[in-house]
DNA sequence: GAGGTGACTGCGA
DNA sequence: CTCGCAGCCACCT
């Protein structure tokens, strides 16, 4: 066991950074608005690490309580991850839901509703 | 141990 | 205007 045990107990520590940080980020975004892959990401401090924020989505389906991953989307506003909800509209459904307007797999003025964490958290 | 993938983004040609 | 590439970090094979 200490061959195997050891690396998942060493690298935890540090792991919580940014997987842990995104779901926190995720979770605080208020009901009826949306944020930015690049723009939690930014709040890191790693603003190219976009890519990284999909993914720890990827894990998120898991997650208790449940990450509202539907607020997420790229910084078009395009519903870039709603292959990952099951059914594509269900993303769509989700966010119309909370009283944003969903066009062409798209958000309706999405600048709007736009929640950035860097600038709500206020460091 | 090493290589490839991915729910992104910004810049260059 | 469109197309392509590099950077980022963790997970999977």
């Amino acid at each position: 066991m200490s061959h195997s045990a050891e690396k998942s107990t060493g690298k935890s520590a540090e792991s919580f950074t940014f997987f842990e940080n995104v779901y926190d980020i995720v979770r605080l975004i208020p009901h009826g608005k949306v944020t930015s892959y690049g723009a939690i990401a930014k709040y890191l401090g790693s603003p190219s690490a976009a890519r990284m924020v999909g993914w720890a989505m990827n894990s998120s389906h898991a997650l208790v309580p449940p990450i509202p991953a539907h607020r997420v989307l790229n910084r078009l506003g395009l519903l870039t991850g709603k292959y990952h909800f099951g059914s594509e509209e269900r993303m769509k459904e989700l966010l119309q839901a909370e009283g944003i307007p969903i066009e062409n797999n798209q958000v309706v003025d999405f600048q709007r509703y736009f929640w950035d964490p860097s600038l709500e958290l206020n460091l």
